[in-house]
RNA sequence: CGCGGGGUGGAGCAGUCUGGUCAGCUCGUCGGGCUCAUAACCCGAAGGUCGUUGGUUCAAAUCCAUCCCCCGCAACCA
């Protein structure tokens, strides 16, 4: 594997982020921080979309320009991808004028090859709302829902995209390709939607929409978010029509689209025809993961149960996002939606993080001290069954990854851990070392510390901060690849740690010792 | 008959496509063990006729049919 590129759905910023926003940049984080350890050049393209009416309305009703707003919300996701350790290559606004005049020539090279024409639509269209409206949106009365006015029957001349065209070559694609969207069943909702697909308009009049960018050599004309924020994911590494520079070469095509399923239609067959108008190679693989839902109801503003993800790490003191992070990954099965709660996240990092993984190192290490002087010698051996089953673990975790199973493959890492904290119980090295048999009691800690640099390795991209904490500790590099960990021993003869030196990875949220430590940090 | 998703021990879920090896996982509860550790770790137990009813089959959580219930499908919104 010689790079990795994949990409996040770019964010609307009409609003500031939320916890669905963090939900896909944390599960793209963890994919990319996964195949950092596999593969020298990862590429972790996310960004915001910028234009339209929404955003036009929403800056008018402040009083400040489009730009402006979106300047704004735009430094809102910045700072809580940060808080998140969202750890992105490059972030690209629709806003960047590079975009936009690829866009622009994007646009004008589907026209000039025919796959964009003009074509009269007639639409209903609102006064109020300054816009076309879905004739099913329309009360029973055939009322604007907002206004409740009665839509004057429109005629607009806009750009159609030729999405027909390439409906077959589509349907043969994902049917050839059973990968190609994750996970696999919702590539048959994908199908049933091309049956009824029709050509799809990719611009507006001036007249209803200000905010986007022109139509070349037509500034009547505005270029709908189709083309527009689909494109991000071309122009970001440098696609042009007629030129395309060596970071594109070399990335495109992704490796992964991730996306949530509201808008799989989108890339599965709009982004995918453009594509192929394009005469681009296709991604590999679209991940169309669930929703989050909160106390098992949907997140929506009306209900007032949205969550802000920095609002979860503050109210339970967290200075760090591992928690959070280990928990949104672990919220859900692969493409099916998961669900919040506070109960619950404080029962499963506190299980998982603290008294599992966390204790596991805590108490081998104190041990290696309290008999060894911390000191590992060279007559410790280890016990090959932990260290296959480690070995195993990494096979497993690959292959989830792959998949893009990633509640999944943390579940495998904690079997893993599961299993060392049996063995370590099992043997009893407090016991062995009573008998003096110091051989044999270190051999064990000697087995744990060795299984205990594979697992910083395999929770790294769920919990960075906690794994270079155990790095730490362990005197492991953290960069050491997934392919080179195994049949590999990392724990050198010698001092490894001293008591003043070992400390508690990830203290449990909401004891008493949490709110301590926190006050003394501070 | 609008469309889609779902109903599995107290909670959250997997398993359903490819019937048997499936009643599983995480958490919680109760009892026991251990004492190295972050009141942690290990062992054991209780608890489910897999929404209903019927069918196919040697065999169904899994296939077919019927019915009941929940959640999305206007907006904010991944």
């Amino acid at each position: 594997m010689d790079k990795y590129f994949l990409t996040t759905a770019i964010d609307y910023v009409n609003g500031k982020p939320h916890i669905g926003h963090a939900y896909e940049k944390i599960l793209t984080d963890i994919i990319a921080r996964h195949y950092s350890l596999r593969c020298d050049d990862v590429y972790f393209l996310t960004g915001t979309d910028e234009h339209g009416i929404k955003i036009q309305k929403t800056a008018q009703a402040q009083g400040i320009t489009p730009q402006e707003l979106c300047d704004m919300n735009n430094a809102e996701f910045k700072k809580a991808w940060k808080a998140l350790d969202v750890d992105y290559t490059k972030l690209i606004r629709t806003t960047d004028k590079y975009h936009e005049e690829v866009v622009q020539r994007i646009f004008k090279k589907l026209v000039d090859n025919g796959d964009i024409y003009k074509h009269e639509y007639e639409g209903l269209y609102c006064s109020g709302c300054e816009c076309f409206l879905n004739p099913k949106d329309l009360t029973e009365d055939g009322l604007c829902p907002e206004h409740l006015k009665k839509p004057e029957v429109v005629k607009e001349m806009n750009y159609f995209f030729k999405l027909t065209k390439y409906k077959d070559a589509i349907i043969k694609h994902i049917k050839e390709h059973p990968d190609f969207i994750v996970p696999d069943f919702r590539a048959n909702e994908v199908l049933r939607q091309l049956e009824e697909i029709q050509d799809i308009s990719v611009s507006r009049s001036k007249e209803s929409v200000q905010w986007g960018v022109d139509v070349l050599d037509d500034p009547e004309q505005v270029i709908y978010v189709w083309i527009d924020a689909l494109s991000n994911y071309i122009t970001a590494i440098g696609y042009d029509v007629d030129h395309q520079d060596e970071k594109f070469k070399k990335y495109w095509p992704a490796d992964v689209h991730v996306i949530g399923k509201d808008i799989l239609k989108f890339h599965s067959i709009y982004w995918i025809a453009i594509l192929m108008a394009l005469d681009l190679p296709l991604p590999k693989h679209i991940f169309a993961h669930g929703w989050i839902t909160i106390d098992e109801a949907k997140m929506s503003k009306s209900l007032g149960n949205v969550i802000s993800p920095t609002g979860v790490m503050e109210s339970f003191g967290l200075e760090q996002p591992d928690a959070f992070r280990y928990y949104m990954a672990t919220a859900a099965a692969i493409g099916r939606d998961g669900n919040y709660s506070d109960e619950d996240f404080k029962e499963k990092v506190n299980a998982h993080l603290a008294n599992s993984m966390g204790n596991l190192l805590n108490r081998t290490l104190s041990m290696l001290v309290k008999y060894f002087d911390g000191e590992i010698k060279p007559e410790f051996t280890v016990n090959p069954e932990i260290m296959k089953h480690a070995s195993n673990t990494i096979d497993f975790v690959n292959t989830h990854f792959d998949n893009f199973e990633i509640a999944e493959a943390a579940q495998e890492i904690m079997v893993l851990v599961d299993t060392v904290n049996k063995y370590v119980t099992d043997n009893a090295p407090w016991t062995l070392a009573k008998e003096e048999k110091m051989t044999e009691c270190g051999s064990v800690l000697r087995t744990v510390l060795e299984a205990m640099c594979t697992v910083s390795s395999l929770i790294y991209p769920y919990c960075p901060n906690i794994a270079k904490e155990m790095a730490r500790q362990l005197k492991y590099d953290l960069t050491t690849k997934l392919g080179n960990i195994k049949d590999q021993k990392f724990i050198q003869n010698g001092i490894l740690i001293s008591k003043e030196d070992i400390k508690p990875v990830f203290l449990r949220v909401d004891s008493e010792f949490a709110d301590k430590s926190q006050k003394i940090k501070v």
